[in-house]
DNA sequence: GTAGGGTTAG
């Protein structure tokens, strides 16, 4: 048995009305929104709000369903729209909440104190920080600068998106500082790594709850420091979920898989339940170390819960790890079982088949997708990419790599450039791949060269092969003397773990990778007025939101 | 009906 990690929360008028405290999951909140529209309590305001607050908040899977309605309801009042930005802020899309409070601005809807901590949970969630600062703005404008709530919430995203010197004054500046206060602010040196000045303010903390404990644990388990982790998780007075699951992310992160799974059957026997985010971190620790065996269980595990329903997120990281695993038939067992699909579905099970020896099912399947309401973004395209390259089908690779740029509008990133230089490089093209890295919009790395110089030796292009090698020798001499340096020191101690460590510092950082940019849809035209309104310069034309990591960003202005 | 901690794809 699992617990899933949202709670269905019963607001005090549910527990008032039968017909709603049964209401939890979608396919009754359908029955009972039509037996409403029947029974003509489709515009009572009171049926309503239930029923807004049943699909934004009680049940997260209906939170698409919930905006459906709101935009229908003709004059929503306070309540509704503050349980829609609840809604929002605590969905998958926490980018939506900042449109809906435009439009409730437009709308001449006057916040109340429970409206921004909602909205700044949003900017704090995807990192916004013009618009939180703007959102801060508005705090002051209405006067909730010292609600207790409202404070805090500010407190913490300042704290989190790293804005210390605010976060601070704002802290410093409270007449009652609450454990809530504290721990934000312990979160926030936490997160930039000042792991002294947060347990400094963990120490001093007048008093300390069950949070308080796990943002420093957490904070030590960020920065690798496992043993100064263990050591508060031995001394703590209560354990919940997060503790364990802090532990365990831990392990999993600096690859000691095994302690991992001791943590989590240690878990077990202290009687507490894993939930969702317990096992996305074992089974990416069973997919890093190929733990099948271990994989399988936690499956049986997770079936086991919420009457077999599996959530999105645990499919998709089972898919994942099967792939990994070398199980990737049952890898595409559980996509095609899966009842809801996102994007991740799609990249999971597109990028398991491109690197485990399956590209032309890669293939096939991306045009399934294409097929779909799915909209591919740049990591669908590094597994095309691949399979194209492994596959050898160099007009497929080049084609998809124009359908990338010209149809969905995305930047090819230092990945995608990568799958083509190699994928020219093992066609024996190695000429076309040395004047595509001449297109190159952005900087080659190491990658590239080395991969054009494997081709090159492969293909026996001896001058090609010479320009490839002074290429990499001249980027290692200007961006990463040091770490060449010391891969060398590893290399001489045979300790080539440390070689392959270095070499993926430098890859990952010695470049600098441009980011993606995707169109603001119409949708979103609320939110940039709304931007504009607040004074807020955006040069005309650059309508982009940032796509860094396959998170949205929002545009730097 | 309000705030803080843990999370999957290259």
């Amino acid at each position: 048995m699992i617990r899933k990690t949202t709670t269905n929360k019963s607001s005090p008028r549910n527990q008032h009305s039968n017909i709603w405290r049964n209401c939890t999951n979608f396919r009754t909140l359908k029955q009972i929104h039509a037996l409403m529209i029947v029974n003509g309590f489709n515009s009572n305001q009171y049926a309503l709000r239930e029923l807004i607050y049943a699909s934004a908040i009680a049940i997260p899977s209906a939170i698409h369903y919930a905006h459906q309605l709101f935009d229908k309801i003709s004059e929503p009042d306070l309540f509704m729209w503050n349980t829609m930005l609840r809604g929002s802020a605590q969905s998958s899309k926490p980018s939506t909440t900042l449109p809906l409070y435009a439009r409730m601005e437009k709308c001449c809807i006057k916040p109340d104190s429970y409206t921004f901590p909602f909205v700044l949970k949003a900017c704090t969630r995807i990192c916004w920080v013009t618009s939180g600062k703007i959102i801060h703005g508005k705090v002051v404008k209405y006067g909730f600068e010292w609600n207790k709530f409202t404070r805090n919430t500010l407190i913490y995203f300042h704290a989190n998106c790293g804005e210390m010197r605010i976060a601070r004054a704002l802290f410093d500046d409270m007449a009652k500082r609450d454990v809530v206060a504290w721990s934000a602010m312990t979160a926030g040196y936490a997160k930039r790594g000042d792991l002294s000045m947060a347990r400094r303010l963990f120490d001093e903390m007048p008093s300390k709850d069950l949070v308080s404990w796990n943002v420093m644990i957490t904070g030590y388990v960020k920065q690798g420091e496992m043993e100064s982790a263990r050591e508060l998780f031995d001394m703590v007075p209560k354990r919940d979920v997060v503790t364990w699951n802090a532990m365990i992310s831990g392990y999993v992160l600096c690859r000691e898989y095994q302690r991992a799974f001791e943590m989590h059957e240690e878990m077990r026997s202290a009687g507490e339940y894993p939930d969702e985010v317990t096992m996305l971190s074992l089974l990416s620790a069973c997919a890093d170390s190929g733990a099948l065996d271990v994989g399988e269980k936690l499956n049986s595990s997770i079936l086991e819960m919420d009457e077999g329903a599996l959530s999105i997120v645990l499919g998709n990281a089972l898919i994942d790890m099967y792939a990994k695993c070398g199980s990737i038939k049952k890898a595409v067992q559980v996509f095609r079982g899966m009842k809801e699909k996102d994007v991740t579905s799609w990249n999971s099970i597109l990028a398991g088949l491109a690197f485990h020896g399956h590209p032309e099912e890669c293939i096939i399947l991306f045009e399934e997708m294409r097929r779909t309401k799915f909209v591919p973004n740049e990591i669908t395209f590094t597994g095309v990419l691949v399979a194209c390259s492994h596959a050898g089908k160099v007009d497929a690779g080049r084609g998809y790599f124009n359908l990338m740029k010209n149809e969905y509008k995305i930047l090819p990133n230092i990945r995608h450039f990568g799958c083509m230089v190699d994928m020219l490089g093992r066609a024996g093209l190695v000429e076309e791949a040395f004047e595509f890295i001449d297109t190159m919009e952005i900087k080659p790395n190491g990658i590239i060269w080395r991969t054009l110089l494997g081709a090159c030796k492969i293909h026996g292009n001896v001058e090609l092969g010479r320009r490839a090698n002074e290429a990499l020798l001249k980027l290692e001499h200007d961006e990463s003397g040091d770490y060449v340096l010391l891969s060398n020191i590893y290399a001489l101690k045979g300790e080539w773990d440390g070689v392959e460590k270095v070499r993926k510092l430098m890859d990952d950082s010695g470049v600098k990778k441009e980011a993606g940019y995707s169109l603001i849809d119409s949708a979103n035209q609320a939110f940039l007025h709304f931007l504009l309104d607040s004074k807020c310069q955006i040069p005309s034309g650059n309508r982009t939101i940032k796509s860094v990591k396959g998170k949205n960003m929002e545009s730097v202005m």
